[in-house]
Formats: C-alpha cells, sequence, structure tokens
DNA sequence: AGCTTTACTCTATAGTTGTAGAATGTAGAA
DNA sequence: TTCTACATTCTACAACTATAGAGTAAAGCT
C-alpha cells in the first residue's frame, strides 16, 4: 500500500502541473511561462512553492551551478488517481450515484459527457 | 451565470455532509451523530464550524429559544456539480482523457467503473 | 577588480483552517 | 428563586497557505 499522496494547496498545484507539462528536468524560466496562463506569481513567490513542494517530497530540486531544475517525484497519473478517489470519498461521500449526478447535472455538458463515456469504455477493455 | 461554489476545507464539508444527510431542518445532536463516524470534533469545535459555514452562506441557523436547527442554502447536487467542475479544471488540468485515465488507472476499482460507466449511461440519455 | 544581472534563499505578513477551552446565556429542577 | 444542565458564542492559538520584498551569491561583462 503506497502512502497517501497528500492534496496540494491550488498555488503549489498549479506549479506541479506547470512541471507536469514539461519534460523533465524543468527549469524555472519553462514553469513561470506555462504558469503565466494559468496562475500568475511572482518570481519569488514561485521559487517559494517549489521550495515547499521540495520539503513535501513532490519535486526534486537538482542545483546546476547559477540555475537549478526541477523534476517530478509524483506522477501525475499517480496524483490523478489518488485525487479521485479522494474527491469520490470525501466530496461525493463515497457515493457512485452521486458522483455520476454530479457529472450529468451540471458537472459536465453533453458533450464532455459522450466524450467521457467513450474513453472510459475503452479504458476498461 | 450563477456564482461560484467555493471549495470548502475538509472540516466544514465533513459537516455539511452530516447536514445533507438528514431531512432539514438539522439539529446540531444529529449532526454530531453523523460526525461520529466520518469527523469527529468536540461540541464547540462543531459550533465553530456551522458558524463558519453560515458566514459562508452554506448554512441558515434558525434559532429556537435553547437549542438551535441548521438547514443547507447549498443544495449538495451543486455543490457536487461544481466540484466536480472544478476538479476537471485544476486537478486534471481541464482534461477529460487525464480524467478518465485517473478513474481507469487506479482511481477507482473495476467494479466501480462499470458501475459508473452504468450509471452515466443511463443519466445521459 | 568592480558592476550588473540573474537566480535563489530568508524573512515576513496577512488570511485560512482545525481545534477547543472559557465565558455566557437560558430553561427547567428543586 | 437558586441551582444545574445544556447550548451557543467568544476568544485563542498553532499550523498551513498565498504572496512577495529584502538580502545574498555567483556569472559574466567591461
Amino acid at each position: 500500500m503506497e502512502p497517501t499522496i497528500r492534496r496540494l494547496p491550488d498555488a503549489e498545484l498549479a506549479v506541479m502541473q506547470a512541471i507536469w507539462a514539461c519534460a523533465p528536468p524543468v527549469s524555472r524560466a519553462d514553469i513561470n511561462e506555462i504558469l503565466q496562463n494559468t496562475h500568475p506569481m511572482a518570481l519569488t513567490t514561485l521559487l517559494t512553492v517549489l521550495t515547499r513542494l521540495s520539503e513535501k517530497g513532490f519535486v526534486r530540486i537538482q542545483k546546476e551551478g547559477r540555475s537549478a531544475r526541477y523534476l517530478p517525484l509524483v506522477a501525475r497519473e499517480d496524483y490523478l488517481a489518488q485525487q479521485s478517489r479522494r474527491f469520490l470519498q470525501t466530496v461525493c461521500g463515497g457515493s457512485l450515484p452521486a458522483f455520476a449526478t454530479a457529472l450529468c447535472g451540471g458537472g459536465l455538458t453533453k458533450e464532455e459527457l459522450a466524450q467521457l463515456r467513450a474513453l472510459l469504455e475503452r479504458g476498461a477493455l
């Protein structure tokens, strides 16, 4: 049983998303660029968040002279799987029908629903 | 466009779940009973959380002499729908495939997946 | 060598969250 | 009416989160 992956606060999650979106190891500049579109923050703020992510074991900071590279220690898929489970448990109270209702009843558009159904069909094979 | 429903912190969500699980208006005793199984807390803590939920517009506190009754102002379905959307956006980065992969690849068991597919089929009709 | 730029670390602060003891108010018992 | 339970509000505080300015170290230019 793998240790539970803790839920990240919004700012840290945004940074992780940026890291996951690149091929590792990622430079601070790359991260910052992506964040412009999702969660802009001052450079020092970004560095602070990266330090916290490192303390939490989510990224490894690889010093390279002047600058540094960052590489994810937690895989995106693993985090997503954990958080999906968590969402089902805590938000939907563990009820799949509630989860489905949430998705159908406003959570997703008709198109998205159809797409999701197709993806699930395929994935379940 | 309805105003976005903010994501509740864990303790507050646990209390809301308890409230949603009962027929309104709910007594503090009812809430506390349910919480025993999910998120036990001292009575004063519960009251504090209820006050915060009231301030956030999630519940209305109905004074009734000595005690009080609590009624949800946000429907469970609405909250779930909002948070599903939010989950897709922030955690899955808006990617349905990522969402589906998360569900298939560890988020849910095979049985749960089959059940979810069935529910989605039905709901989408 | 001194200056400038760049990249990171330290320090700081305000707001949020989890938790609960102290204080207060009130209804019913004696 | 005084006491006793019980319900709620006040106050408190530590941990966590979001944010970023001030300081520091090193690379490279002149």
